[in-house]
RNA sequence: UGGGGCGUCGUCAAGCGGUAAGACACCAGCCUUUGGAGCUGGCAUUCCCAGGUUCGAAUCCUGGCGCCCCAGCCA
């Protein structure tokens, strides 16, 4: 991490490690862990829960591995692994060499429920999955015990050790805890903890045939690596009895598990299932659509690991459930963009202006500067000549009241250059404007007159024989609604897609500068908002920009309030 | 009469018995060679509701109400 980013204010997980820490709990150690399951991408919600484990660690001086929760081989891929490395990377965040799988503990798992065994407090049962549901219970009502419950100690060990064998399909049987069937909490009536599973997995190979469940494992993974504090989010609050009651029989370290709520953004969806729908179906390109908030699309969408964090520190940690306004991401990258962007000028929709008093065949080279919040980018030479491009928004014909730009008849500033003054409209032989016939005046340049005249607008703008084609892709949001999930009985969320979410603009001209533009940093096309070439399929002969976000736009805001 | 959790500004969110931080959004103004940025000011007499305790309550107690999660051999 770097700047100084806003130390962060309270929250209550803070609180309680900064009390156990003062209590003298674990020699007052903080250690935590981020777990992700191999079996999809990360997505601007995990990155929640992977700042909260790598900051809370931080910011107490303890350490937070990352361990990969891999105890279902048919679902998990090892090619998810890399990539979850590379976005936790990416966002900023250092495991060292703390890297650890669950599988890893396989061989002591099995020991730990060996012990349960032998304890009296775990049993082989030969109930179906149908069955165990029915013998489970319902919400309002208790479970029954299995047939199976009161096996003695050693046939379990038996039964048990020939399931590792492999001497029983799949679904036979499952090694169970004893616990409580009547229990309130349906994780306490006798969970599994061992199923078989014929099934090759991406680490462990075709060693084992049983493989634990979550309940079980994730505790055991927790105490085996001294973690102090387990933060999950809320929907593992029902398992913490569970979590606790492991650790407790074994007699083995205990962290403490503290849940909070995921993250939600307005005006998109997080949900791996949705994701992936959006995905399968072509409403989007693949996981790494622009659109889409997984951290591989944020990353090609031009956003910074720094602006997300900062958006993350501001959200804060609660167990509210609650829905972040988009807004407020976005104005965090602006914010970062801002101060670190290097700027440059670009038309998305040219306009073609001829200077009429301007020399033909002159070309100057005007200085501009790179970012005027950041004096130590420097200074970039811009070519200027007789015939120009200008942004087709910039000029109105018959302008409304507060329209400061191009009108006939009227002077503006171009950025660097010259005042200009618009003279005469061309059109084609259908109407359309095709081209504005301007004056500049010569001792404006630079920008500024020395009558002191005054202008109410500066455009952007290109020299059209030295201009960069290229193509912009402006997105906007996925969804037309904040809460796309709230649908009409029968409706599907996809009926919220906004169908304008991407609009493609060819023919853009870019000053000479932009054709050096390299993958991986935002720059500020002026006036216009943060864009970044595209990752995937730009080339230095068909550039092609991914717009991050927009500039604050105070006109279309006034635009706006005047049609009504 | 199943269990667990949550209710503070439009949206997040501090606050932990001493008289409602902050951010975004929004509004007004200043400034400006990006209608960007920046700056200034405004924006909850009130904390789901009702009682109670207290000199004093968003904070404690009691009772309501509302919302979320749990019946995978998923995590």
């Amino acid at each position: 991490m770097s700047d100084n980013e806003a130390k962060s204010s309270s929250n209550f997980i803070k609180t309680i490690i900064a009390g156990d820490v003062a209590a003298g709990k674990n020699d007052s150690r903080v250690h935590t862990r981020f777990p992700p399951e191999p079996n999809g991408y990360l997505h601007i919600g995990h990155a929640k829960a992977i700042w909260i484990n790598f900051s809370m660690a931080a910011e107490f001086n303890g350490l937070c591995n990352l361990r990969f929760d891999d105890t279902n081989p048919v679902k998990e891929e090892v090619h998810f692994i890399e990539s979850i490395m590379e976005d936790i990377r990416w966002m900023g965040f250092d495991w060292d060499d703390r890297l650890f799988y669950a599988s890893d503990y396989f061989p002591r798992l099995y020991d730990f429920a060996v012990q349960l065994i032998k304890m009296g407090k775990a049993y082989v049962c030969d109930l179906n999955a149908e069955e165990i549901r029915t013998y489970r219970g319902t919400l309002t009502e208790p479970g029954k015990n299995s047939p199976y419950r009161d096996r003695s100690v050693e046939e379990n060990l038996e039964l048990f050790e020939r399931m590792k064998a492999g001497e029983f399909p799949d679904g036979s049987r499952t090694l169970r805890a004893k616990i409580d069937m009547a229990s309130g909490n349906l994780n306490m009536r006798d969970p599994v903890i061992y199923r078989i599973m014929h099934a090759t997995h991406h680490r462990t190979g075709d060693e084992w045939c049983i493989y634990p469940m979550y309940d079980f494992t994730h505790c055991l993974s927790d105490s085996i690596e001294g973690i102090t504090h387990s933060l999950c989010s809320l929907e593992f609050e029902d398992h913490r009895p569970l979590y606790d009651w492991f650790l407790d029989q074994l007699g083995v370290f205990h962290p403490r598990q503290i849940e909070f709520a995921r993250l939600n953004l307005s005006y998109t969806v997080l949900s791996k299932r949705k994701l992936l729908k959006l995905v399968d179906e072509g409403y989007v390109t693949g996981w790494d659509d622009p659109r889409l908030y997984t951290l591989a699309a944020l990353r090609r969408r031009g956003y910074t690991p720094r602006a997300i964090r900062t958006f993350l520190e501001r959200v804060g940690v609660s167990k509210r459930e609650s829905v972040v306004a988009m807004a407020d991401l976005e104005f965090a990258v602006r914010e970062d963009l801002n101060k670190h962007a290097p700027r440059l000028m670009a038309v998305v929709k040219p306009l073609k202006v001829v200077l009429e008093n301007y020399p033909e065949g002159q070309t100057e080279e005007l200085d501009a500067i790179n970012n005027p919040e950041d004096e130590s980018a420097g200074t970039r030479k811009v070519p200027f000549s007789k015939v120009l491009y200008i942004e087709r928004d910039d000029f109105m014909e018959d302008p409304p009241k507060k329209f400061f730009r191009l009108a006939p008849g009227r002077e503006v500033r171009l950025r660097y250059a010259y005042f200009i003054t618009c003279r005469e409209v061309v059109r084609d032989d259908d109407g359309n404007i095709v081209e504005l016939r301007c004056t500049y005046d010569p001792e404006s340049r630079g920008g500024s007159s020395p009558d002191g005249r005054k202008v109410k607008a500066t455009l952007h703008w290109v020299s059209a024989e030295h201009a960069v084609d290229a193509t912009l892709r402006l997105y906007d949001h996925l969804f037309l609604v904040e809460n796309p999930l709230a649908t009409k009985e029968g409706e599907d969320f996809t009926v919220n897609l906004n169908p304008n979410s991407l609009e493609v603009v060819e023919g853009c001209k870019l000053e000479p500068a932009a054709g050096e533009c390299v993958v991986g940093t935002t720059y500020q096309f002026e006036r216009q908002g943060y864009f970044c070439v595209d990752s995937k399929d730009s080339s230095p002969d068909n550039l092609i920009f991914n717009r991050t976000v927009t500039l604050r736009d105070t006109w279309a805001k006034i635009a706006k309030s005047q049609q009504k």
